[in-house]
Parts: C-alpha cells; structure tokens; sequence
DNA sequence: GCTTCAATGTAGGCAACGCCAACAATGATG
DNA sequence: CATCATTGTTGGCGTTGCCTACATTGAAGC
C-alpha cells in the first residue's frame, strides 16, 4: 500500500480545497496552516513553499471565490427575455452564491489583504461589476433602461447587488427577509434603471 | 509621582480606545490582547478581566462602532429640505463614516462574531436600517416617495446605502469613483423610490 | 545512465499568542 | 476594622506562524 508519497503531486490545490472547507466548517478562526498540514498528511512547514505566508493563501482563497462567483454570475446571465427578468437571475446568481459561500464572500472583500495581491482582487471584483454595467448597456440598447453613461447605472446597480448579498451574509436580514425582499429589491433596481 | 496605580481605573474602556487605535493603524491582524495590555501598562491576563476572550473584545468594538455610526446617521438626517437632500446627507454620512473607519465597519459586519453577541449586534444594524425606513415613510408621507410597503422601498435603500459604503471601504472603487459617483448613486435611489 | 539541480517536503526551533489557574492588592460594604 | 468581590499579577501550557538547515525527488543535460 503505498499511502504516502514523499512529492505530494498538487498539494496547492489540495491546500486551497481543504482550506475552504476549513472555512465552511468551522469558520475564518480556524484557518490553520498547520492544522491543514496535518490533515494532509504532510509536514507543518510544506505550505511555506505554495503559499509564503498565512495571507497569500488567504488571497489565493478569495481569489478563486471570485472566479466562482464570476462562472457562476456569467452562467445565470445568458437566461430572461426582459431586463427585469435578466437582471432578477443576476441578483439571485450572486444571493445563492452569498447564501452558499457566507464566510468566503467574507473573505473575499474583506479589507486587510496583501496591498500586492489586492490589486489582483480588486480587478477580479470590478470584473463582477463589469457584468453588471454590460447587462445595463444592453438594457439602454433595447430601450429598457434610461439614457445616459453607462457607469452611472451599472455602478449603483451592482451596489444594490452586493449590499442585498451582504446583508444576507452578515445576518442582518433573516433568510427569510432574504427570499421575500428579493422581488422588492429587484423591482426597485429596475425602477431606478428604468426611462423616465 | 504616582505612575502607576494597581487599579487601572477604566481599563474596559481603554482598552476599547487603543484596541480602535490598533485596529485603524496597524489592521486587524495586529491586534493582539498582550500587546494591547503592554501598551496600557497593564499585565497580559488583565484583559481577561473585561472580555472574556479575543472575539468578546471584537464583538465590543463592533457594537461601539454601530453606536458611533448610529449618531453620525443620526445626526445627518435632520438636515436638508427634499427627501432627496435628506436622502443625500444619509448616504454622505454613511460613506463619511465608512472611509475613516474602514477596519471597524469591515469587523462590524463580519460574519465570525459570537452567536450571542451577533444577537446585539444584528439589532444594531437593524436600527440603523430603521433610520433609512423612516426617512422613506417620511417621504411617502410629503408624496416624494412612491406609495407601498415603506419596507419594500426603505430596505432596498438602506442596501445600496450599504453595499456603496462597502465598496468604498474594500478599495473596489476607488476614492475619486465614490467621490464622482456619489450623485449618481443618489439620483438611483431617488429614481426607485420616486412615485411613478 | 549518470550527474546536476531546482522543486518540493521534512525536522527542529523561536518568539508570540490566547487562555487558564493560583495568588495579590484594592476599595467598597458591613 | 474585618470581609470579600473586583481587578490586577505571575507563571505556565499548548498552539501557531515563520525561519533555517537538511532530505528526497524527478527532470534536464551530458
């Protein structure tokens, strides 16, 4: 039986992998990367030469949140006739992500990463935003949403976005002032995108 | 000269203050019971005596921080003739608050807060979403805001309130994108709140 | 096929931390 | 003035993040 190799074969994958369910489970305290040594059976120093600190794994963690919530967000986006019903499926993409993902989406904008890998998480979250900004453009195009720059709209809507989902996280609105309030949310959304 | 006392006085306090300090300058990451106790001149178990543990002296700060927050909101909503002026001083108030206490307004809503002390302060932000609900009612009441459940329109608001702030805070936009976006953030809220 | 060497994992150690238990000083209450 | 809960101190335990030195591995060049 050979159970353990010396090389471990994709111990950065499995760190992240384990990492996260770490987070799920038991919470953004818990993180250790001892602890996440140990539980893959490998020396307590062997994280050092993926990630060089607590933080860049911290980073690399939030960094693949992104990518998730932009797979999924790019996935819900292609359904709905209307605006309203195209925009409805966004916000529901990025609420069931929050839902699913609570400590993570924490994570994921939490302020106190590395100034270096931060510029890498902010461009990754203003490609969320872009997402948003490009459904309103088409909403201009097909006459839904009102005139004018494009930013103007898209911005406050993919604030209202991400407000809605970080309430939801945090607890300040119950799951089920979550489910109820979606439809109120999403029809102020349309009315504040809509022609005058 | 009497330096020290063996009774500190108001070391609960204290500790809050220098713990905010800590939090602001240093992140927090840094923040550390024994070294907060070494900074007061205190021993390292005297903390212990005020908050049981690292998260309860968390949990403090948050809800101090709501407190704060809750004032300056508070103090805001008087000023201003239309409910967009009102509305508009919320949001400044709100982003005020958010830039200068970038760390606090993260640990704030964060999600690893005590289940009992999330109880306090999910009340918090609860009050403070009251404050935008009422703004709202008031603008119903003066015909400014479209008619309906004032919970349907004032939760909406109080969201975007937020997820702006957030987005201040977490470097997403950056400090001339709130700036010039702020006007547009607020014409959105008024446009979905407006009577159609 | 051997050597070389960068990549990857190991072993040990250090200082700091959170937390705990046992003890000491203080000041309010009787 | 005695009592005693409150508040602070001392010392210690186990864990952590990180560092340095060393070991194993697999791939590249001869």
């Amino acid at each position: 039986m050979q159970t353990r190799r010396y090389h471990h074969g994709d111990l950065r994958a499995a760190l992240l992998t384990r990492a996260e369910r770490t987070l799920r489970e038991k919470g953004p305290g818990a993180l250790s990367l001892r602890e996440l040594a140990r539980d893959l059976g490998v020396s307590h120093a062997a994280p050092s030469r993926h990630f060089k600190d607590k933080q860049a794994l911290l980073d690399a963690l939030a960094l693949a949140g992104f990518e998730r919530l932009d797979e999924a967000l790019a996935g819900s986006r292609a359904a709905g006739e209307t605006f309203a019903d195209r925009l409805g499926g966004l916000v529901r993409a990025y609420v069931d992500f929050a839902l699913a993902n609570a400590e993570l989406l924490d994570l994921m904008y939490t302020v106190k990463h590395d100034p270096a890998a931060s510029e890498e998480l902010i461009t990754a979250a203003q490609r969320l935003g872009a997402m948003a900004v490009e459904l309103v453009a088409e909403g201009q195009r097909s006459g839904e949403v009102r005139e004018g720059p494009v930013d103007d709209i898209g911005m406050p809507v993919f604030t209202t976005l991400h407000g809605f989902a970080s309430f939801a996280v945090s607890s300040v609105l119950s799951a089920e002032e979550v489910e109820s309030g979606l439809d109120a949310v999403i029809a102020y959304m349309v009315r504040g995108c809509a022609p005058s």
